[in-house]
DNA sequence: TTAGGGTTAG
């Protein structure tokens, strides 16, 4: 109806639509301005216009865009043309006509402009509307509250909601509900505050709507508690109620409660649907159980729902990171045109589980499609390319963020820190953070990551004292970070004082820092110190913290110790070979060959064999991995003829080698592994035949990822 | 006329 109000432009051509649909249904009159007779409308047209003739429609050329017609029909007419409206032109037009009509200050119309202006995104024109009505009801507050909490203008929302009540114009149920969003978008915790005393002065405390939108923002400010509380007040809970909690605890980390209560929601007489579903899957994912997750899986095939574009994105998300990238890849395929956000599900499912090559290919492709890109994609390919390794495409990655409205976003930067630091130049990381504006504690832990990984552990604990300086305060990151540092740089006073600075931050150790002390200590050499650190946690010490002990005992020969940090590691962790392997190179170098070969026995008898880890060097922007004695290079003989004349140089250098347990006689593999270097010097060896002296050679070390 | 929940994430 509203188009053919338009298609008078095409009248000698449309007549028919004119006269029989047109006007019929409008009770309007027509006066053709004298320019426009050149149209030749048909007789009958004027029959129907004169009919019908309650008000008047004015059509007059315009200047603009060809003919622009005033009309003025009553109010429904108006907002059918509006509700029609996808475009800013059609807005317009509608909204000039108006302006002449008589309905101008139809507070009804105004609100239904503002509302579909925002709609379509025309959000600075709808509070131009907005402000030329001199006296907004309820509806016009809620109309433009609506459109800024709608575009993520959370400040706007908050402002305007706070000019509402100062004009004194009392919020209604539907005023809420936007307000808490933009709460929430803001995180303005204080503030919702006030609004929840407000929704109960004007006792909307037993509104669904309202009540929802309340658990949603606590929920999201990070307020589980208060968001529980609400919810557990609710006198009639729906659906949303429960996905509103459900997610709330996931997004809160703790996705075994969310399962909690949505098993008490199966045993509720409240009909689940998909978004509740979605809501478990990310549940699910969280608690890394993909045979539940799965289950539910089958729960959504049941209902028929497992084509739901929205949920395909959970679903690959959920098989993406439980490791299962190619059955993720199948629901990526599924889809003809995949949204933003499956694209996202699908990079970051590769990058975290080291197909980084994949992901960075995925992102690629998403380009030469021109898709648009947002933050997320960004920090997903980054951590894909920061796992590849290579600093010609990390360069590629950073000049490619420069190009896009995210460059100055802070997610994006940290991304983009600890990228330049895998790739191999910790400088380049510098630079980013350098230029990275309102760093938080994630961009300097980010840098102090950097320096640990290429053993500039001074440099890293001078970072962190300026953070304080800068009255950031560290959190447990910061805190592994510095101390992986120290780690890497072997300072280990500067580690245990900074170990006993978390406290001052309020900031409980968790097993990852012990792990870093014990290592600290027993790199050292205080073995028994570092034992007597482990005997002393007030937490149950993790296999990692025991692996540290044990790796401790064997540089220091200390089998005692050893034996029992190994009989720890067995009964935590017995399928794990390098335990075994470790706690037999300790017997080898003791010469305890009775018990070497016992470990050996067991090895076998539990049919254990080695996960390889593999050394990367990039030459002339190629990236080429090597495995330990990897051969399968076509330049082997000339890598390992490099790798020979390298070892006589050390030794005439003076340097010796840590022999003492591959001089007995351990098989092929262990040898191997007691070499533990090895694939990184086949891949500096290969790097020297390859390049003029002086080339800098970046190896980047793959771990456990054969 | 207008409204509430979900999915990707340093």
């Amino acid at each position: 109806m509203a188009l053919s109000l338009f298609l008078i432009k095409e009248i000698p051509y449309s007549s028919s639509i004119l006269s029989s649909l047109f006007f019929p249904l409008f009770k309007v009159q027509v006066i053709i301005s004298r320019t426009l007779t050149s149209f030749k409308f048909p007789a009958s047209v004027f029959t129907s216009v004169k009919q019908y003739s309650s008000s008047p429609l004015v059509i007059s050329p315009s200047s603009d865009h060809g003919s622009l017609f005033y009309c003025c029909g009553d109010a429904s007419f108006y907002a059918s043309l509006l509700g029609s409206s996808t475009d800013k032109k059609h807005v317009d037009q509608v909204h000039a006509q108006l302006l002449v009509s008589s309905l101008r200050h139809n507070g009804f119309l105004i609100t239904k402009l503002v509302n579909v202006s925002s709609d379509i995104g025309y959000i600075c024109y709808a509070r131009k509307v907005f402000d030329k009505f001199s006296d907004p009801d309820v509806f016009l507050w809620n109309a433009m509250v609506r459109g800024y909490s709608k575009h993520n203008m959370f400040g706007d929302a908050i402002d305007l909601y706070s000019r509402m009540q100062a004009m004194g114009v009392s919020p209604d149920c539907f005023t809420f509900p936007n307000v808490l969003k933009a709460c929430s978008g803001s995180q303005a915790l204080e503030f919702g505050r006030r609004v929840h005393g407000q929704i109960f002065r004007h006792g909307f405390e037993c509104d669904v709507f309202v009540q929802n939108s309340l658990v949603a923002f606590y929920a999201k400010c990070g307020r589980i508690g208060r968001a529980r509380t609400v919810f557990d007040r609710l006198c009639d809970r729906s659906i949303v109620s429960w996905t509103s909690i459900i997610s709330g605890y996931t997004q809160n980390g703790e996705p075994m409660e969310a399962l909690r209560v949505f098993s008490q929601l199966g045993r509720s007489n409240v009909k689940i649907d998909w978004i509740a579903l979605v809501s478990v899957l990310r549940a699910y994912t969280d608690v890394e159980d993909l045979e539940q997750g799965k289950a539910i899986h089958g729960c959504l095939i049941k209902l028929g729902l497992e084509h739901e574009p929205d949920l395909l994105i959970s679903l690959t998300a959920m098989y993406a990171k439980g490791g299962q990238v190619m059955v993720a890849r199948s629901f990526f395929n599924q889809l003809e045109e995949p949204g933003l956000i499956l694209w996202n599900a699908m990079i970051s499912g590769y990058a975290k589980n080291g197909y980084a090559e994949e992901a960075v290919e995925l992102f690629r492709k998403m380009n030469a499609k021109n898709m648009r890109t947002d933050s997320i994609t960004l920090r997903s390919a980054i951590l894909g390319v920061a796992q590849v390794g290579s600093l010609e495409l990390a360069k590629w990655m950073d000049d490619y963020v420069g190009r896009t409205e995210y460059k100055t976003d802070i997610f994006v930067n940290t991304a983009l820190i600890d990228m330049y630091a895998k790739c191999g130049d910790v400088d380049f990381s510098r630079e980013v953070f350098d230029r990275t504006a309102g760093k938080d504690v994630f961009v300097w832990s980010a840098m102090i990551v950097g320096y640990g990984l290429h053993g500039r552990g001074r440099e890293a604990i001078d970072i962190y004292y300026t953070m304080e300086q800068a009255g950031v305060s560290p959190n447990d990151v910061t805190f592994l970070a510095l101390l992986t540092a120290c780690n890497h740089s072997g300072l280990v006073e500067e580690g245990w004082k900074l170990f006993h600075c978390m406290k001052d931050y309020a900031i409980k150790p968790q097993n990852q820092h012990y792990s870093c002390v014990v290592d600290l200590l027993g790199r050292a050499g205080y073995v028994e110190k570092a034992y007597r650190f482990i005997k002393n946690m007030p937490i149950e010490p993790s296999a990692s913290v025991w692996g540290a002990l044990l790796n401790a005992c064997k540089i220091h020969r200390h089998v005692t110790i050893g034996e029992y940090a190994a009989e720890k590691l067995f009964s935590l962790d017995p399928n794990n070979t390098g335990y075994y392997v470790q706690l037999s190179n300790i017997y080898a170098t003791a010469r305890m060959w009775d018990r070497v070969a016992k470990i050996r026995a067991v090895m076998k008898g539990k049919g254990l064999s080695k996960d390889l880890g593999y050394s990367a060097i990039e030459i002339n922007g190629e990236l080429q991995g090597f495995h330990v004695g990897d051969k399968s290079h076509p330049r082997s003989r000339e890598i390992f003829e490099e790798l020979e004349n390298l070892e006589k140089r050390l030794k005439e250098a003076g340097f010796v080698p840590h022999t003492e347990s591959v001089l007995h006689d351990l098989n092929y593999e262990e040898k191997e592994e007691t070499l533990c270097n090895h694939n990184e010097r086949i891949a500096i060896a290969y790097g020297l035949i390859s390049t003029a002296p002086g080339t800098m050679l970046r190896i980047t070390k793959i771990l456990g990822h054969a």
